[in-house]
DNA sequence: GGAGAAAATGGGATCGCTCCCAACTGGAAA
DNA sequence: TTTCCAGTTGGGAGCGATCCCATTTTCTCC
C-alpha cells in the first residue's frame, strides 16, 4: 500500500489537509459531519500520523524520555528499576505517549548521551531517575530548559519531582523496632551518593534520637544496594552484637539474612530485621521480611502524569510530590507479625 | 542560546548547509581542511542534528525500538528482561542509536500499540522479544516490511532471530543428572506458550530418551517462570517421589528450593536440582544452583548488531543465530560441584 | 598549457506535518 | 435585502534535515 499522509487522507475524504489535521489533533472547530467522514477514512485506512514530521512542525512529538542514570549494577539485582519502568510504560501506553529509554552504563555514556538527549529534540520531556546527589545532569537539564521530572527529591527549588517519603518510612520502621524493645539497633545503609539512601539513614537516626537513643556510628555500615553488599555488611555488624538491624533495601536484607543464617543466627530470635521496599521476594524470604513498602510503579506513573501536566501547563510552579510509605509487618522482627 | 541548525553551523564555518551535512554524516568527499573547520565549529557550539528533521528527510532516524510483548508478570520477578534491556542499551549507546521501548502490559496494549509502532516511522527497525508461539505480531511485522530481529527462534524462514540454544542447554543439564546416576528425574517447565520454554522441555525429553529413559508425563509440571509457580510445581512433584528435577528457570528453581526446604527435603541429598539461566541469585541460593548459563546481555547486544546490519545491508538473507549455553556446576546436584 | 576527469561545493526540492492567516459559509441583526 | 460575525475551511510558509543535480575548483596527463 502506498504511504499514507495527511494529504492522502484529505483527498480521500474530500477536504483539505488542514481539516484532517484538525480532526486528528481533535482541536478547533470542525463541523460534525466532516469530522465523522474524516474519522471514517482514517479508521478504514489505518492512518497514523508521522511522528517525525509532527515533531518537526509542531512542538509536541508525544515522546517522553526516561533517563536511568545508574551505573546499572543493581539494575537487575534489585527490581526497583524494572518496576519503575513498568509504571512508566503503563502510563505512557495509557496516555498515548511513546517512551524513549536512556540508560547510562557508565560515565562516558552519560557524557556522550546527555548532550544528545538535551538538544536532539527527540523527546518532549524527560523523567530522570537514578541521579546522585550533585549529579551534574540536573543543573544541565535546568539550564537547557527541557521540561523534566525527577524521581527522588532535589534541593533546587526549580526542580519538579516525585519523591517517596523515605525519611518517614525509615523512621516508622525503626520506631517499630524500638517499640518492640530492641536496644542495640544497627543499620545497613544504601549507597550514600543517592538521595534516597541518605534519607533512609536519616530516618533511622531521627527515630533513634526521638526516642532518646544515641546514634552509634559504628553500628552503621554502608552497602550499595546489592545483595552481596548486604551480606558483607551484616557480617561486620554481627561482631557489634546488635539485637536488631534496619536494612535500607530488601535486596540487601536478603544478603544480610544469608549472612546471619551462615553464622547460625536466627531471625528474629537472635537478631530482628526491618528493611525497605517490599519487593516480591520479601514475602518469600525466610523469615518473611517486615519492610517499608514503597509504591514504585505508582511513582513511575505519577512521574509521567506530572510530566504531561508540565508539558501542558508549563513548568511553573514546580510540582513536588512525596508519596507515602507503609510498614508491612511480617515475622522478621518477632512482634505482632507472628 | 539560539537554536542551532545546520544552516547556522554552515554560516559560522563559512560553507554551505550541504557541506556541513556531509561532514556530520561523515559521508562523501569533503576536503580535509574544510572538514576540520566545520568539526571545530560543531565541537564549539555543541551542535546536535535534529532527529526529527533527520528522519523526515532521510531514511534513517538512528532510533531502534525494543518490543517486549510479555504481559509483564515475570518482568520484575525474573531478571531476564532487565538483563536483555541492559544488553540492548549497552549496544545502542555504543552504536549511537536511540532506544524506544514498547512494553505491552496486556492485549489491549498490543492492539493499540502495534499499528503505531509499525506505521509511525518512529523507528528504523525493531528488536522483538517475549512473543508467544503464533503471536500475531510476527506476521504483522513481516507484512509491514519493517526490519526486525526476533529474540528467540521462529519457524518462518523470513524471520531473522537471535536464539539461545535452549534445547542443547537443557539436554546437557539433564544429561548431567543422568550421568550422576539419578533415575527419576522430574521437570518443571516454563510457560509453554513460549518458544524457549518448549525448547527447554524438549531438551529434557531428548536427554532422557537418548539415554534410554522413558518420559513420564506425570513428572512434568508446568509453571509460568515465576518464583511462586516453581514453589507450587515442586510441591506437586514431591509427591511423585522424584530424586532429581530439571527446572526451566532459576527463578522457578528458587521457589522450588523453598518448597523443598519447607517440606524438610534437603538438596541435593534428597532431591537434586539443575536449572536454567544462571541469574545472579543462583550463586547465592542454598545450595548454590547448578544451572545452564545463557548470555542474556550478549543476546541483547547481538540483536542490536544484527538489526543494524540488516538496516545497512538489507534483510535478505535472514540472519539466524543460536548462542551457546554453558553448564555451571555448583552444589545442587551433589557430584563434582561439592 | 589546456582539455578532460575527478573532487568539492552550493542550492533547490522535498519529507509530512502544524501554524497562521485569508476566504468562504450561513444565520442573526439592522 | 444588506451587513456583520462567528464558525468553518483552505492553502502558503515554515520546521531542519537529506538528496540530487548543477556548478565550481582542483588535479591529471598528454
Amino acid at each position: 500500500m502506498s504511504k499514507l499522509t495527511l494529504e492522502k487522507i484529505a483527498e480521500l475524504s474530500g477536504v483539505s489537509r488542514s481539516t484532517v489535521s484538525r480532526v486528528v489533533r481533535n482541536h478547533e472547530s470542525v463541523s460534525p459531519n466532516v469530522r465523522k467522514r474524516v474519522l471514517g477514512v482514517i479508521e478504514e485506512t489505518g492512518y497514523q500520523p508521522n511522528a517525525a514530521a509532527r515533531s518537526l512542525a509542531g512542538q509536541r512529538a508525544n515522546v517522553i524520555g526516561l533517563v536511568i542514570a545508574e551505573p546499572a549494577q543493581s539494575l537487575f539485582t534489585d527490581p526497583y528499576f524494572p518496576l519503575l519502568i513498568q509504571g512508566v510504560t503503563q502510563a505512557t501506553n495509557d496516555y498515548d505517549q511513546t517512551l524513549t529509554l536512556f540508560l547510562f552504563h557508565n560515565h562516558s555514556d552519560e557524557e556522550k548521551l546527555s548532550p544528545r538527549i538535551i538538544r536532539n529534540q527527540l523527546v518532549d520531556g524527560l523523567i530522570v531517575s537514578g541521579t546522585h546527589v550533585d549529579d551534574p545532569l540536573v543543573p544541565q537539564l535546568i539550564e537547557s530548559n527541557i521540561p523534566f521530572v525527577l524521581v527522588g527529591r532535589h534541593e533546587d527549588p526549580r526542580v519538579s519531582f516525585i519523591d517517596v517519603d523515605n525519611v518517614t518510612g525509615a523512621q516508622s520502621a525503626v520506631n517499630y523496632l524500638i517499640r518492640l524493645g530492641y536496644k542495640r539497633i544497627g543499620a545497613i545503609a544504601g549507597d550514600l551518593k543517592n538521595r534516597g539512601a541518605i534519607d533512609r539513614l536519616d530516618g533511622y537516626k531521627r527515630a533513634l534520637r526521638s526516642r532518646g537513643h544515641r546514634v552509634d556510628e559504628t553500628l552503621i555500615i554502608n552497602g550499595d544496594y546489592t545483595e552481596f553488599s548486604g551480606f558483607q555488611a551484616m557480617n561486620q555488624l554481627i561482631e557489634q552484637e546488635v539485637d536488631a538491624v534496619f536494612v535500607s533495601s530488601d535486596g540487601m536484607a536478603l544478603g544480610a539474612l544469608r549472612a546471619l543464617s551462615e553464622n547460625g543466627c536466627s531471625v528474629p530470635h537472635d537478631i530482628a530485621m526491618v528493611s525497605f521496599d517490599d519487593i516480591p521476594a520479601a514475602m518469600h524470604a525466610k523469615p518473611p521480611l517486615t519492610t517499608v513498602r514503597q509504591a514504585v510503579r505508582r511513582t513511575g506513573a505519577m512521574a509521567v502524569e506530572t510530566l504531561l501536566d508540565i508539558l501542558e501547563s508549563g513548568a511553573t510552579p514546580p510540582r513536588r510530590l512525596a508519596l507515602p510509605t507503609e510498614l508491612i509487618v511480617r515475622s522478621s522482627c518477632g512482634g505482632t507479625g507472628g
